[in-house]
DNA sequence: CGGTTCGTTGAGGCCCATCAATCTATGTGG
DNA sequence: CCACATAGATTGATGGGCCTCAACGAACCG
C-alpha cells in the first residue's frame, strides 16, 4: 500500500528482506547486525489489520509494543465529551506505542487508518533486549526523543499557527517523513479523511476542507484519490514556517553504529 | 523560592541532603544507591540563575543536560513571526532538555521563569553513565516517556478544549506535579505571568486573565501574590476533564528498585 | 518618586465552529 | 446492471470564542 522507503540516507543494509528493515529502529543506526537479528527473532509474526481497527484502546493494559511496517495508523486521545485529538500519525516504520516499554497502561489509543501490517513485541521481551543490548536500548530512547521533538512542533502548530499554516506544516512534514522528493514537486500518499486530518490539526473537517481548497486554488498542492502532491515546496515551507531539522531524519551518528 | 518537595510517595531516601534527591530521576525509583552517588559526582556544581535567562536558545548546540533543582523554567518554541509556545513547564526536579542526551542541537529553547537553581550534566558524561549503569539508562528513558505522555495531554488540551477547560487543566496538573494537597483545597506557587500562561496554553494573556477571573468569580480558585489555591478540586477536575494518571507520578515499579 | 512590568477592562472584529444541505464516490445485494 | 445505502467531500449561512488594539490601574523597584 505505502511503498517501502528508499530512504534518503544510505543506511548500511543487512538482510534486505527482513521485516524490520525500513523501520525507524533500523534507520536510527544504533543497531549492530547482531542486534538486528535478535530483534527480528523477538518479534511476533506479521499481522494484517483492516482500517479503523483499534490496536489499543485508551486506558488499556499495555503489554505489547506495536511496530507499523506498512500502512498508516495513529495515536488518539479524547476528551470526556468525545472530541478527538491525534498526538501522532504513524507511518510505515514507526513504533506506535513506545510507552508500552515501561508503562503498564496507555493513556491514548492506537488505531489503524488504512490497511496496515503490524508487528508486535512483548513488553517483557523488549525489556530484556534493552537490558542486554546497548544498541537496542539506545535506538529506543533515541526514538522516544525524536517523538518528543515532533510533538513539540505539533504543539507549536496547534497552539500558535493559523489553520492554513497548520495544514501546510503537516503536509510538509509528511512529505519528508515519507521520503518523497524534496526538490520542486513531491507526491506522497495521504489516506487521511478530512475529519482525521482535522483531529490531527485541532480543526473541524469542514475547515480542513476549505484550507485544502485554498492551497489547491493557489496552485500549491494537488490532490486526487488519497494522493497529495506539493507543487511548490519552497512556497509551502514558507507558509508553514517549516524547517525539517526537527524530524531528525538523519541521526547524529548513524555512520558510527557499531559493526 | 519554591519549596522543596516533600513528595507524596515515600521514596527510599539515601543521602537526604544530596542535591539531586527530589529530582524526578531519583523518584523514578530506577536508581540503585551506587548509581545515585555516581550521578551526583558527575554533575556540575549548583548554579543560581536569575529569571528570564536562557539556558539554551532555540537551535543552540546542546552538549549539556540541565536539571532544575529549584524554581521554575520552561521550554519554548517560536514561529517565524515571533509567536511563542511552551511545550513544557519545568518545576523543581525536572530535567529541562533530555534530548541533549542524544541530539547535538535542540529545536527549542530553555529559559528560567523564576530564580532557579540549575545543575548541569555534560552530554558525554551522561552517555557514559547511561552505557555503564542500567538503572540510570532506565531512569532517563522513563523520564522521556513520561514527558511524552504529558505532551500528548497538552496537545489534547490545546487542540480540543475551550480556554476555560485548558486553564483549569493546567492548574490541576500543576497541583499534582507540585505535590500540593489533593483533598478539598490545595495551594501551590504559580509564578507564571499571564502572558507566559498564555504561551503554555495557546492563548493570549488577555484571555487568560478573563478565564482566571471566571474561575475566581465562580469560587473555584483564589490567587494572590504568585500563589494559586484550588478551592474545589472536584469541580475543577470536572471542568478540566482531568485525570492525573497520565502524570505517572508513581512509576510502575518504584518499590522494585534495586537496593 | 518616576519607570517598568504586569494585571485589568472595554470595544470591535475575525477566524473558525456549528448546523445543515447537497454532491460524489464506493460498495452491496438483488 | 441497477437501486440503494453509506461514507466522505463540498458548499453556504450563521454565530461565537478568542484575538486585537488600546487604555488604565496596580504593584514593584531602584
Amino acid at each position: 500500500m505505502i511503498g517501502t522507503h528508499p530512504g534518503p540516507l544510505p543506511v548500511a543494509r543487512t538482510a534486505p528482506h527482513s521485516i524490520l528493515s525500513g523501520t525507524r529502529l533500523w534507520k536510527s543506526g544504533f543497531l549492530s547486525r547482531g542486534e538486528q537479528h535478535v530483534l527480528e527473532d523477538a518479534v511476533s509474526p506479521v499481522r494484517l489489520v483492516a482500517p479503523n481497527i483499534d490496536l489499543v484502546r485508551e486506558g488499556d493494559r499495555a503489554d505489547t509494543l506495536f511496530i507499523v511496517t506498512d500502512g498508516w495508523a495513529c495515536r488518539y486521545t479524547t476528551t470526556r465529551d468525545g472530541a478527538r485529538q491525534l498526538p501522532a500519525l504513524l507511518v510505515a516504520g514507526d513504533v506506535a506505542n513506545l510507552d508500552a516499554l515501561m508503562f503498564d497502561r496507555l493513556d491514548y489509543g492506537v488505531r489503524t487508518i488504512t490497511h496496515a501490517t503490524i508487528v508486535a513485541l512483548q513488553q517483557d521481551r523488549a525489556l530484556a533486549l534493552v537490558a542486554q543490548h546497548p544498541g537496542i536500548a539506545r535506538a529506543f530512547t533515541w526514538l522516544g526523543l525524536v517523538e518528543n521533538a515532533i510533538q513539540s512542533k505539533w504543539m507549536l502548530s496547534i497552539g500558535r499557527r493559523s489553520a492554513l499554516e497548520r495544514l501546510a506544516h503537516l503536509l510538509c512534514e509528511l512529505s519528508v517523513r515519507l521520503g518523497a522528493a524534496n526538490d520542486g514537486e513531491s507526491s506522497f500518499p495521504f489516506p487521511l479523511t478530512q475529519e482525521q486530518a482535522g483531529d490531527a490539526l485541532g480543526l473541524t473537517s469542514v475547515h480542513v476542507n476549505r484550507m485544502m481548497q485554498h492551497l489547491r486554488i493557489r496552485g500549491l498542492i494537488a490532490s486526487a484519490n488519497r494522493l497529495v502532491t506539493i507543487r511548490d515546496q519552497a512556497k509551502m515551507r514558507q507558509i508553514a514556517g517549516f524547517d525539517p531539522r526537527y524530524l531528525h531524519i538523519a541521526p547524529r551518528d548513524a555512520q558510527l553504529a557499531p559493526p
